[in-house]
Parts: structure tokens; sequence; C-alpha cells
DNA sequence: ATACTCTAAATTGGATCCAGGATCCAATTT
DNA sequence: AAATTGGATCCTGGATCCAATTTAGAGTAT
């Protein structure tokens, strides 16, 4: 019996080329998944025996799973001593919005000409679903999905691909601080206007956006880690990771 | 006696950061090198059991080394079939030019400010070994040596790990290929400019001449694969490596 | 001879077992 | 009481065994 297969949007880069459920990829996919929407948050030690007996599986495909979460950057293994869940964005990780930067306006530029009527609505869809949506997760993934469908005809598959994983680095830190960062409206503003450039064709309009939209997104996030780190004005509590042992 | 009467153990043995020769460790970077230099061609199958032989473990550690070299792009695994070593650079693959034309040219505008003489020196060793080197192999590393000689400043280490990861993937092509080229000269020409460039502290013009640089090793390799792929003179041709199966 | 079917060998996926390092805790020492 | 040590326990790394799947080959019918 055909378990029911997770949509996975990295399968946009393997073209399903793994038709049998194997338990090393079903649970590679339910640990990403797991890990991107937080249910599982950073720090946690994942225990291969745990996560066999849940699967009901034994540990290998459990280790295999492992080993290729760490080459993707969600897990980080230490010889002997096991698995935890990677941080979110730090302050080193910021460098990512300088790469951002560079490879974002390449992209839309190059795929601004061939965006179709269906490219455009598929974002608009995704805006007026950012309008309406109330958790972060949903929030987070209308984002990634809202950028990607603009850069989607850029014609440069490597380039897509780099984007989308720095948006999925993205959007795993806003899942989890999007709420407590209140810069949504700031955003929607932003996305709004980039559209309208899209649709109208406006390339210069466009990239000076989305440059704008990114430098405002790094600023935002890097004040708020700043505050994290160093809170000014302890009103609103930051939820300092507990980590509790279960 | 202000002196210390013995010294503490951690002086005397170095702290060797790499304790641990884990087999899986092992023998992933060993077949990473067999692929990189090209020992293993490209299409070939790795069969477990005998990479097990050879290293004279079990197939686990090599299960497991085989599942990171491929999140690693290096082989391509199918269920129940096994890993084949992954195409090297193809026509599909060129997209990788247009993103290296946007990043090293940023990572060398922020890197120049903060060279030392040091660095300079490096990249000019790089160089002169270049001119002596005779084999693909020493060739295609040392011209990736002597790029990242000159971006290490960059500050960003994101941009510079992705940067990496291009450079490898042309490394490794050039290895096989470099002397049926012949275009050796020509980079060379393009790398005395660059590090005069750099030296002089001339940005404008170090990257007018990065950027040169780039894009005729992008059409040089295009050339060449068109060439493979629709030879002039089809004479005895080599067997044709079935494109994609789609 | 060619195409088809079916079987056996080859190969990978997964389960189970054992060994070695890491961690925690009590016992001993200072 | 604080620190060190011995060891019990947990967890991971690797080996071996069995199951599932693919592939190659023998055999048969057309």
């Amino acid at each position: 019996m055909p378990r029911k297969p997770i949509p996975t949007l990295s399968d946009v880069f393997t073209p399903t080329e793994t038709p049998a459920h194997l338990a090393r990829d079903v649970i590679e996919s339910a640990l990403r998944e797991a890990i991107m929407d937080g249910r599982i948050p950073p720090e946690t030690p994942l225990r291969q025996e745990e996560i066999a007996a849940l699967f009901g599986v034994s540990r290998m495909p459990v280790r295999e799973a492992l080993r290729r979460l760490e080459s993707q950057g969600l897990l980080h293994i230490q010889p002997y001593k096991g698995a935890v869940v990677t941080a979110l964005i730090n302050q080193d990780a910021m460098d990512a919005y300088g790469v951002r930067l560079l490879l974002e306006p390449e992209a839309l530029r190059l795929s601004l000409p061939h965006l179709s009527d269906t490219d455009l609505a598929d974002a608009s869809a995704r805006l007026a679903s950012l309008r309406s949506a109330r958790d972060s997760a949903t929030l987070a993934r209308l984002n990634r999905e809202f950028h990607m469908a603009l850069y989607r005809r850029a014609g440069n598959a490597r380039l897509l691909y780099l984007i989308e994983q720095e948006l999925e680095q993205e959007e795993r830190f806003l899942r989890f601080h999007l709420s407590a960062m209140g810069t949504g409206h700031q955003a929607r503003d932003d996305h709004e206007a980039l559209l309208d450039a899209a649709r109208s064709g406006d390339e210069s309009r466009a990239l000076a956006l989305l440059r704008r939209h990114l430098s405002q997104a790094e600023q935002a996030i890097r004040h708020y880690l700043a505050d994290q780190d160093n809170p000014e004005s302890p009103a609103g509590d930051a939820p300092r990771t507990a980590g509790e042992p279960k």
C-alpha cells in the first residue's frame, strides 16, 4: 500500500526518479519537513533509535537519512556523539543576504521578459494568500513561493537552485521569528509594488524594488538578532530557547 | 620558583582536531579524491561490495559514504540500481558560469581592499607554478587556488563557499579536458593581468579583467563541448553518452 | 533467428548483532 | 567538601545476515 507521499519542493530539482517509497527517503523527507517547519527545534539531538522506533524501522535507514540531511546543512553530526539540528540564521549566516542581493536581482532580470500570465497569476495568488494567512509557517512558505514564482523563468537552473537554497533557510528562520519581528506589513507593500512592476515589465523599477526589499529584510533581521542578543527594551519578552530535554 | 614543574599534556601532544579516522570518512575522502582527479571516470557504476572489499570493510561505511557523495553532487544513486559517477560539465551545467560571473567579481571587489602582501604572494606563487606545471590535474588545481587566493579576504563566508563549489566543479572538468582544449596560455595572460591589477588595487580594471576571463573560459568550454557533440571531422567517434533520458 | 517468459544470479535495502567511544554516577582519594 | 577514578549505561560505528528488486541468461514458442 503506497503511503501518502510527502510533498517536498526539493522534488523540483530531483525529477522524481525515486518512485519507490524507500524507508530512508520517507524518513529523510519527514525529518526535513519536521526540521524546516520547526516541529524539531534547533539544537535538538536526534537519537537514531528513537527515530527508528517512531517510523517502525531499524536504525539503518535512519542513519542514511541523517547522513544526507547533514550534507544538506540541516544537521550537524559529530563522531560517536550523534546528530543535532543546526541552529537557525545567526549573525554569521547573515552573509547569505549579500549573496541573495547578487543572485535574486539577476534571476528576476533574466526571468522578467519570459514571465507568462500564468506565472504572474501564481505570484498574485501567493500575495492574496499572504494577506489572509495568519500563522508564521504559512506566511514564510508563501513568501518563498512568491519570490520563486517571479524568478521561475530565469532559464538558469543552477542559479534558481542556489536561490531556492537561500530562500529555504530564510523560510525556516521566519517560521520561528516572523511573529516576533512584526514586519509583515512592510514586506507586503514591497511585494505589491514588486509584482506591479513585474506586470508592467518595468525591469529597472522591479530590480530596484527587489534590491530595496532584500536590503530591508536583511536590516530587519539584523536588528532583530541584535535585540535578541542585547535586548534594550525587555518589554516583549524574547522567547529564549529553553531547550527542555524531553 | 615560578617555573612550571611539569608541562601540561596538552603542550606535549598537539591537540589534533581529527583524532578519529572513521571508515566512512576515509572512504568518502578517498572516493571523492578519486572521482575528482579522474581515476574513476564519469558514468562508472560503483559497486558497494567491490569498494568494501577494496578498503577491507563491510558495505555499511561504504553506503554512508556514497550517501554523502550523492548529496555533494558527485554521484547519482537510483534505488536498487546503485551509484554512478555523475557526468562532467555538460551543456546544462554551463549555467554555472552565469552564476560565477555574478559571484566572483563581487568576491574580488570585496576582497581587493583587504588583500595583504602575503595573499598577493600566494596568488603569484600559484601563477609561477602554473607556468611550469605540465599535467592537467596540477594546472586545474592551481587555477582554482589562484582564484581563491584573490577572493580570500571577501569577508563573506557564504559567498566564498559557493564560489569554491563552482571552482571545484570546473577543476574536475579541466583535469579531464584541459590538454585537449589547449587554451592554457590564453588563461595565463588573463591571470597575469588580473594579478597585476589586483596588486595596484585598480578595482575597475581588475573586475573588468575577471569578467572577461570568465566569459572567455565559458566560451572556450562551450565551443569545446559543441565540437565534442558535433565533431567537424566525424571519424571513429567515441561512444555517444546517451543524453537526457527524458 | 527473434521475441517472449521465466528463473537464477547479482546487487541493493533493511534488520539484527557486536564492539568501541561517550556520558553519567557512585566510590575513593585528597 | 572538592576532585579524581572506576565502572555501569547509553549511543553510535561497523559487521553480518536476510529480504526486495533488478538484471542477465536459458529456454521455448512463433
